[in-house]
DNA sequence: TTTTTTTAGTAAGCATCACTAACCTATGCA
DNA sequence: TGCATAGGTTAGTGATGCTTACTAAAAAAA
């Protein structure tokens, strides 16, 4: 009664279909990718794609699923052990522009190539997405229970301007190929984020 | 020796093409819209297209650049009067959001369709963008002189805080159809970066 | 062992797409 | 009259994403 097989292995044919998909991105974007060259790559044949994957873009949403849980693992590891909301916070983000900064492939599959279409919000992958928001939930609402953050603000909007700035931040060093120091920026955004753009004066 | 003729007027064919792209983006996405449909409703021939843009690329980055100038001049106007770089950003937040809300296919546009692709960012409509950018810079600069923003901040970095923050509210508002309210996400947007997070221990 | 079903994969081609070369025609003007 | 130019069209073409119809072999059922 041993249950190996609760979780199927991947065909040989789908894994290479996969690597090659991935190989390819690291040169060029998805758009100029064709399926010949996955094909080709791969060492199979195009019509096996629409075998494993529904059609092209489902083939980026399921190896984008793939980067994600690998990074989800990663970040509840890193989480482990810090005591307070800011300073997990600190840490999510770090390992947030971390991830971007070592796996151009990724960053560039989430920051860039998913976004414009439709079929993704649709997909099991954006569900993904949206367990990882919903942890940075639950940290902020930890912080305001204890009393580190504060309670007269929209804890969702806050997620979003956390979660805009990394992107932002991010967007430009990915597009335009360039170096991104996980280190200086988070200290950069929590500095700004965490303590506000203005003097002394309370605004409004 | 009347200069009438400095900016030449856009020949009728050109501006039913452009219209025709407009008019389809209410309803679709950019790579759902064929060369073929965008002729058809502008009552002209496929070839035609190709005689005053690139590519179909080309003239999505056109139609936005009309969108972003009618844009600079509404800012430019929006500021005029407004003493202080912290109200001054408190409005460009506001007329940011404020165009998005109201004009979803400049928004799906700008937010969605030409990100991805790497001509966009080598394109002339891409420099206005730059310096709408720059403007935002401007003020943080006027701020820092003026005592009203802290002067131990990159500025840059706190540029992106603010444009990232605008994006990612406003672009699940856009992807998923909701609307946008421009006074409440300006409010919560600047509470939260004027005056920061934390409740009182200065942080770091 | 034999039969049936499922899995893994292929060959060939179809419809659609963005894009192009070559041509037409009216108008201004020397 | 001749002709250059602007504005527009006819008639394609190659490439691409995807589908249909088909094997071969392994696994499961009989």
């Amino acid at each position: 009664m041993i249950q190996q097989k609760e979780i199927k292995p991947h065909p040989p044919g789908r894994i290479k279909i996969a690597d090659a998909l991935r190989g390819l991105l690291e040169k060029k974007e998805f758009n100029a990718i064709t399926t010949a060259e996955i094909a080709r790559s791969a060492g199979v044949t195009e019509a096996l794609i629409y075998k494993y994957f529904k059609d092209k873009r489902d083939l980026l949403h399921q190896v984008l699923g793939e980067y994600l849980e690998q990074y989800h693992i990663q970040v509840n590891e890193d989480l482990r052990g810090i005591r307070g909301a800011l300073n997990k916070l600190r840490k999510l983000i770090w390992s947030h522009i971390q991830v971007y900064a070592t796996n151009r492939v990724f960053a560039r599959i989430l920051l860039i190539e998913v976004r414009s279409h439709k079929d993704y919000y649709m997909s099991e992958t954006y569900d993904r997405v949206k367990i990882y928001s919903s942890t940075v939930l639950d940290i902020l609402e930890e912080g305001v229970a204890n009393q580190e953050i504060r309670d007269d603000i929209s804890i969702k909007l806050a997620r979003q301007v956390i979660l805009g700035s990394i992107e932002q931040v991010c967007l430009t060093g990915i597009t335009f190929e360039r170096e991104i120091d996980p280190d200086a920026l988070t200290d950069a955004i929590c500095d700004i984020v965490f303590r506000g753009l203005a003097r002394e004066q309370a605004e409004g």
